[in-house]
DNA sequence: TGGCACCTCCACCTTTCGGCTGATGGCGGG
DNA sequence: CCCGCCATCAGCCGAAAGGTGGAGGTGCCA
């Protein structure tokens, strides 16, 4: 029997879990939070065999990628997060910090269900869309901008002008173009914008 | 008795919409379906009370407000918007074609039910998050662009340039550069990457 | 009929951005 | 130890974008 916590701020989706969830033979929701602050505190005094996480929760709360990281520093149970969007940087910092699985909340019945199972055994449980988005990450790694090229760059998205990232970042107005020089030439684009839009759509940022 | 029917095509949520709904006097699901078209299909030879709608479903299928503009049209059930995020445009686009109400799947089951009543006896039902936007475009009007503006900001958010916009709508470069300069000015801005920003914070679309 | 808001267009000027070339120091792998 | 990658910086030039101040046309509504 795989005992289950949930840990989802939309109660919508709670319930659909559950309910999903509770017709499965081996499977039992045992917990079921509202916020990740509210899990760690059950997680403290029981135990559980998998943890079903979201990512985002509201403004302000622990996020699921931190929450996730705690779990597994504790030795805690394996962590599958289950979320709406997909951006290489959630993906890799919610792995990074120990999840076993990431599902998109857009998963059919049949998936989630194998990748529970998948999960509670120890074994990875990818979206297909991730499971791409991590391959073309690592078959074609000249696109991928650097960290310090993609600071530069979300401050670019948020609208700042080159001379106010280079006060933010405390280097000069020529690194903060070269940075973006090569964002463009990496992401195959000649502009500021079109390079802000190409990086949002292959989810370089949210 | 309230005969409801749901469209949305997240497993997940359907699950949880039925699970919560199913508990609640007064109101039976009497159908779930996966996309709007297959509601649509349904509609044609049943009946129901209201109909809870998902506004984004699969690339290249029917979207929430068009399936909505088209229940309206043939003075089918009330229509209750039920998505995850809330842009002005989303809103206008739904509300526009016919919706009653317009939630966000993280509402609380309470206001669920609550809205469902009310979506069902022919009154609205916002969520204070959609009301909120719309009290502000109507208090605030000088901050809100206009279509063809929006149109131009669109396509700059997209990447292209001036020169691009211009060809693409038609118009010449100064035409471009006087609607820019025109949202530069509503939304508080002085570049175009910032007012791209601000446009995307406000929900100016998606 | 006379605003009023919107869309369209123009010219001139300043600022910013992008492209190019080149250079330095740090850091890790072969 | 050297090579390659990264982050940092510089100067120059042309192109793009932004600021200012206008103007004509349309459609709507009081």
């Amino acid at each position: 029997m795989i005992r289950i916590a949930i840990a989802d701020d939309h109660p919508i989706v709670r319930s659909g879990l559950v309910s999903l969830l509770g017709s499965v033979d081996d499977v039992a929701v045992v917990a079921e939070h509202g916020s990740a602050e509210a899990l760690l505190a059950w997680l403290a005094d029981n135990e559980c065999d998998l943890v079903l996480l979201d990512l985002q929760f509201g403004e302000g709360r622990l996020n699921g990628a931190e929450a996730t990281r705690r779990i597994s520093a504790s030795g805690g149970p394996a962590v599958l997060i289950l979320t709406t969007y997909a951006t290489d940087a959630d993906i890799l910092d919610a792995l990074d910090a120990g999840a076993c699985g990431y599902l998109l909340k857009d998963t059919p019945s049949a998936e989630l269900e194998r990748a529970v199972q998948a999960a509670a055994a120890g074994e990875p449980a990818l979206s297909p869309i991730v499971q791409q988005r991590l391959l073309r990450r690592i078959l074609d790694p000249a696109t991928a901008p650097t960290q310090r090229e993609l600071d530069v760059l979300r401050l670019a998205a948020a609208g700042r002008s080159n001379s106010q990232i280079a006060d933010e970042l405390y280097i000069t107005i020529a690194t903060v173009k070269t940075h973006l020089a090569h964002t463009y030439a990496k992401l195959g684009v000649t502009s500021r914008t079109a390079a802000i839009a190409a990086a949002r759509q292959r989810g370089l940022f949210v």
